[in-house]
DNA sequence: TATTGTTATACTCTATAACTATA
DNA sequence: TATAGTTATAGAGTATAACAATA
């Protein structure tokens, strides 16, 4: 398929064999595994009517209600602007409430309802059970290094912003 | 910030220390750091006009120039119909060439034009660099490990469809 | 009949920037 | 002055389904 011969190929050879590309290489790999772990979830949320983002958005209020826009925005790496959409239709839907702060006028918290709670809860099992079957394919030891490694690598990504 | 004793915040064990999901929270790790690395990413990427999804178009064309539209949206995993869409913005762009297919005339082959391949050339030393510095975090031994895992990773995720 | 690509439609998410009301 | 949230705008990507041309 790729035909160092021909001449349609000229050759790149940033993207082949570099000796010095083995961290990019992995990378790409993970790009590339991030693209299907990501059609997965999404297919197995879009069953209970919710994309990823409104799953993340039910799951970091699950383990910190009360929280404003602002923080909400940080934890799901979007603008505050975005987060104004997303907790609209959030809202809309009726499984999430905004609460206006009674000490910081300004300020929104942000609650779950008792409807966002129950469709997290049916949501979650089929989810977890997707995670899994992927993730059950490394066995305990796996599992604990690439945590490590997950943990490692975090800390790179959010680094030198 | 999640405090047990607090009303607002009914125990959702599911989303807990659960001994039998492991692999779940690993998982659960693996989306978030994937959502920085694709973030740091297309930060790299838009300095070039370019988004994450043109990046793949010109990186697949790269290796293998004259596949058909079908064959593209098989390896991006997106439907025929997206890339039309995908494919009419690299077009008029002036990165990618749709020719037809002298001997099915239902099937265009696509080409990367001379811009694309040098934006291509352009784009990557930056996108390698800061996977790199992102990955470098790990040994070279690690990183043959993680690269191994990735793959039977990404088998899981291929499999029962 | 099946396949390749296109069109049409609607929705979610994202980025940017100006705006308001409070602090 | 700075901060929390909103609004406005624009664009990319995605899903679905019906359609034309060709096999």
């Amino acid at each position: 398929m790729s035909d160092p011969a021909d001449p349609r190929n000229p050759s790149l050879p940033i993207l082949d064999e570099d000796p010095r590309g083995r961290a990019a290489r992995v990378g790409v790999a993970m790009l590339r595994f991030q693209n299907r772990l990501e059609r997965r979830a999404a297919e197995s949320l879009a069953a209970h009517g919710l994309t990823l983002a409104q799953f993340d958005v039910l799951a970091n209020l699950a383990h910190g209600e009360g929280i404003t826009q602002q923080e909400l925005a940080a934890r799901l790496l979007v603008t505050k602007g975005n987060v104004v959409g997303i907790i609209d239709r959030a809202e809309a839907a009726g499984w999430v409430e905004r609460r206006p702060d009674p000490e910081d006028r300004r300020a929104n918290r942000l609650y779950l309802t008792d409807a966002g709670r129950q469709l997290l809860a049916r949501a979650f099992p089929g989810h977890s059970a997707m995670m899994q079957r992927v993730f059950g394919t490394l066995t305990a030891g796996e599992l604990a290094l690439m945590g490590e490694w997950l943990a490692r690598l975090d800390r790179a990504t959010a680094e030198g912003r």
